[in-house]
DNA sequence: GGATAATAAATGAACATTCATTCATTAACG
DNA sequence: CGTTAATGAATGAATGTTCATTTATTATCC
């Protein structure tokens, strides 16, 4: 299999156009993909598997990506990017607090329930990527990439400097509020929550402002 | 490799002994595998890295555990139970409900500090078993395994009862305040937070009670 | 205690199988 | 016809597991 690179970061605008359902030979191949890396893992699952499930030829897979772990780079690209442009929108949108609050569970909600299977791939199997989330690596990487939790916690930042919430630990507040909404996700994947996730966007609200608010 | 069998489920005495840090020729396997494991996946991990990092030959490994996958098996059944085991002396405790939060945040994340690599390889792949947390699975297994969120929910349950929280979705809320603490583990796998989990025990109970009595 | 026998622990090469990837060939299509 | 898409057999490296053999430890007997 072909080594990690972690230079290999596509645009955000190439990034969108991937993981479409239409049943183009591409899209077959990332639904597949999807499916089955979320339920047995990057490596649990082989080519051969993931063809047949596509009903295409393994070579074929090697027309449209250049290896098998380049495959599940680029998903967890898109939605890693997909996430983190979402929250940083929001961020730096011209809305109160409490707004963005609401804003920020609805939309990560929304994206999630429209392509669960994305989500569920980025929140199983995100630590195969470490350099997608380590903070500084040991490498001499110029720029460390942003991520969904470094936004989150940036917001609060900018939220105690404004006096919207009480001063804290910015990386423990995001983890603990974001943490919220993951668990019950993690919680719904593992058919303990039924239905959408934004059925409980409300719920994750008051949960979250009832934590930050928390003197 | 051999298959998963779902019913090879050693009694909890026996568990319990097991993931020893001594120099015994199964605990260096273990370890290993739990270094391996986490980072790698257990996949991605192969029976020579783990006989390499172990110091010892690969046909050695055999002589202490039937193949890859009932070791891997093995470890995540013991922190699986131990955690289960955790809340439940709780949930049982003849204890006020605010007590009984206190302590399950305390030893939860003493028993995190207490060994973080078994810690870790449980909440980093735990869906590698989709049998220890599907709830009835489509299988006749008559007993489902019994699980920490589970015991969580029950624990809920009561409470509710006894009017010590308010009315509202168990499973919700008990992953809501389990996400807490478990996205704050996860952070510190990433590095995002440092020192030991029990360092931010009273955040995490602060964050629970107001999540809990949010009406 | 020292020599010998019995048992347990450990090794690493050998095995069949599976893997990701390549490539010569064929099919589809404008 | 020419170009692109698709196939699936072929390749060699890597995998989990087995096993004959060696080494270490313990037990037995004089």
């Amino acid at each position: 299999m072909a080594k990690p690179n972690v230079d290999n970061i596509p645009p955000v605008e190439i990034i969108r156009g991937v993981t479409a359902k239409d049943g183009t030979t591409k899209a077959k191949i990332e639904r597949a993909a999807l499916t089955l890396f979320s339920t047995h893992g990057i490596d649990g699952t082989s080519i051969k598997q993931l063809a047949g499930f596509a009903k295409i030829s393994e070579g074929n897979m090697y027309r449209y990506y250049p290896s098998k772990y380049n495959l599940a780079e680029t998903l967890m690209l898109t939605i890693h990017n997909r996430l983190t442009v979402l929250v940083r929108d929001i961020e730096s949108a011209d809305s109160g607090f409490e707004d963005k609050i609401k804003a920020l569970v609805h939309n990560y909600c929304t994206l999630a329930d429209d392509d669960w299977q994305l989500f569920s791939y980025h929140l199983l199997h995100l630590h195969h990527f470490p350099q997608l989330f380590s903070p500084v690596g040991k490498t001499k990487r110029a720029k460390p990439l942003d991520t969904p939790v470094t936004a989150c916690a940036d917001m609060l930042t900018a939220a105690m400097e404004h006096k919207d919430i009480p001063i804290g630990n910015t990386e423990l507040l995001a983890s603990m509020t974001l943490g919220i909404v993951l668990q019950a996700a993690q919680s719904k994947i593992y058919n303990r929550l039924k239905g959408p996730l934004s059925t409980y966007a409300p719920e994750f609200e008051k949960a979250i402002f009832a934590v930050l608010r928390n003197t």
